[in-house]
DNA sequence: ATGGCGTATGGAATACGA
């Protein structure tokens, strides 16, 4: 029996061009659990078998042609493995499943948020009203008895909610992933939950943290012009497992990088 | 200079990301 788990989060822009670098990350990090986002993969062309020969025998897929999906991918056992649908748009942008934590399951919720476009009015731009949407379908979902359970949610929730989780607050406050519709809806949707935001929980909140960066920056470190569009969020009675989150941001200047970076979280029981 | 790039599809040019 584990008492502790480590878990990485990371938007992985298409699994399959990536694979040298998950396998990596997968042999440096060594987590227990990977939740993967934007895999852009159907599930039959998943590449399983690679993840196998690294010892992670255990997978979860819920994939598509072309665009979205998301995979979460385990040295432990998985059970319970649940695919919801959001805005009945067809979309693979969830999947949730039990791993066992010190004889109990921890429900890992793993998203892939709507980026909404770039037109921040709902009236003018169907991707932005995607999003609201979505967003408020995990408020009404994500409460009651799905926080009830030790949880964790991870994911690309495609937004920054706090002013040091942009590079600077002023000049994207028009801006898709940082208006303040957004992000008041999206500390909605964690406190109709009473989720933990465990990343902000060890670094201050007067600390800028990102993870993302554009792929268009000529030097993307040196100009840093960041956001924090990926989160860990931790269920009222897993609280006090959390012992640590930290942004790999390395994995941003690797080869061939996603334009996001890695999140990991440590739990102990 | 928050898009200057990158990815998937399909086999060139377009859609999409955030």
């Amino acid at each position: 029996m584990t008492n502790r788990l480590k878990l990485v989060t990371w938007n992985i822009n298409s699994v399959r061009l990536r694979m040298p670098i998950v396998e990596r990350l997968l042999a440096e990090v060594q987590p227990d659990v990977l939740c993967l986002q934007e895999t852009k993969c159907p599930d039959a062309n998943f590449p399983e078998k690679a993840f196998k020969a690294a010892g992670y025998d255990h997978i979860a897929i819920n994939g598509q042609k072309g665009y979205h999906g998301v995979a979460t991918v385990s040295r432990l056992p998985l059970s319970n493995v649940e695919k919801r649908e959001f805005c009945q748009m067809g979309d693979s942008r969830h999947i949730a499943v039990d791993v066992e934590l010190a004889g109990q399951a921890v429900r890992i919720h793993n998203f892939y948020v709507p980026a909404g476009g770039d037109e921040p009015d709902p009236e003018k731009n169907d991707k932005f009203d995607h999003k609201l949407k979505f967003m408020n379908e995990m408020k009404d979902w994500l409460t009651g008895p799905e926080t009830a359970k030790p949880a964790v949610l991870v994911g690309d929730l495609n937004v920054a909610p706090y002013e040091h989780d942009v590079w600077s607050h002023k000049q994207l406050l028009k801006v898709v992933s940082h208006t303040p519709i957004e992000t008041e809806l999206f500390e909605a949707v964690r406190e109709s939950g009473n989720w933990l935001d465990a990343m902000r929980q060890f670094t201050p909140m007067e600390e800028k943290l990102y993870t993302w960066w554009s792929y268009r920056a000529k030097d993307w470190s040196k100009a840093d012009k960041g956001r924090r569009l990926d989160h860990v969020w931790v269920s009222d009675p897993l609280k006090s497992a959390i012992k640590s989150t930290e942004v790999l941001r390395d994995a941003r200047g690797w080869e061939k990088p996603s334009d996001h970076a890695p999140v990991v979280a440590d739990f102990e029981m």
